[in-house]
DNA sequence: TCAAAACGTTGCTATAGCGCAACACTTTAC
DNA sequence: GTAAAGTGTTGCGCTATAGCAACGTTTTGA
């Protein structure tokens, strides 16, 4: 059950098992059944997220009720509402399990109690941060001023994952096309 | 000279006048023309900056030699290229002046030897980096799904130093369109 | 101070991607 | 096992935006 965070933590920052035990009695585990959600618009997040199975998809609609993803969580990933949980503001975004999905979840609270206690767990949580910004930079770069079917080739360069996992009507969502539009492109490939 | 990062530090974590006496003793001050480059794209990027006037724009070029911008940082602000300063790796994009400007600069190494050896340091770099996050993900989900002319007015609603203070050739390489566009655009408001 | 370069606007045409409707195929639920 | 719901594909017309060219205005630099 804790085997994946504990790799995660041992090869990310060298912990030790005796911290391992101290961190991992915060974490409770969670079974996702497909579509579940974890948190919902105007909802605060108060939970840290590690994907040990399955997916979780963070995506939000706009006023015509088109959903668009920002971010997929696949396994051995932690993930959360970062914006909520950060400021423990509304939400603008859902968390949906994209798949059926075991995760394990840690209160905000308990969270950043171990970040300021142990320096470990700081490292962790900065390593996080600066992987999720590198993330959102490497898709605003590959995605804007490129055509839709460039960016379905840059999904499939960069995340084969989500093209081989998930719903067209989902990955149409991550790249902001129509499913129509996507459809038309995988057969132009 | 160093007032305002100060201010930023004093602020944000309550930093004394004697840890600031070391922190700033690591800052060194550049002036900058308007066009003027911190860093181009395949150089790594060794230092990180905090702007005391003027803007620095993060931007790359695609095969067409079409400018995408990223990010802009104004007064107050501290800003790398993050992914290059981070990894050690050649940076992707460019850093310019899009202003005259004046700005401080600390090397990587004493930057992160700062941030390991003072607590306070560190809940600023993670400030940073919560903070850059949350603006990348407020950016994906405010562009994707929407028109130009919701951007455009996206922007002015969030960013409006960025329209009064910025080329139109600039706005348009933020909002994914062409100068052209925008122009049309700002007579349709 | 004046020429050259850069910038902003606008008309015209071309096209990528949208939105709807129809239909087949697959999955889900009782 | 069957009905219902969801998913993927395709034809068609429409619209937003790109791309080019032309031209006036502003900025830059020797």
């Amino acid at each position: 059950m804790f085997d994946q965070l504990y790799s995660y933590l041992k090869n990310g920052v060298g912990i030790s098992p005796e911290q391992f035990d101290t961190i991992s009695g915060y974490f409770e585990q969670c079974s996702l059944k497909k579509g579940q959600f974890l948190l919902r618009v105007g909802e605060t997040c108060r939970h840290m997220y590690f994907v040990n199975t399955g997916c979780i998809r963070f995506y939000t609609t706009n006023q015509e009720g088109h959903e668009m993803t920002r971010y997929f969580a696949f396994e051995n990933k932690f993930g959360t509402a970062l914006t909520s949980f950060i400021n423990e503001k509304p939400s603008m975004e859902f968390m949906q399990s994209a798949t059926s999905s075991e995760v394990l979840k840690i209160k905000r609270k308990d969270f950043y109690q171990l970040v300021d206690e142990m320096p470990e767990v700081s490292s962790v949580y900065r390593n996080m941060l600066e992987q999720a910004y590198i993330m959102s930079q490497q898709r605003i770069y590959g995605f804007q001023g490129y055509s839709a079917l460039e960016r379905l080739k840059w999904l499939m360069a960069h995340h084969p994952k989500i093209l081989s996992k998930l719903s067209s009507k989902v990955i149409a969502s991550y790249l902001g096309v129509t499913q129509y539009t996507l459809s038309r492109l995988k057969s132009e490939l």
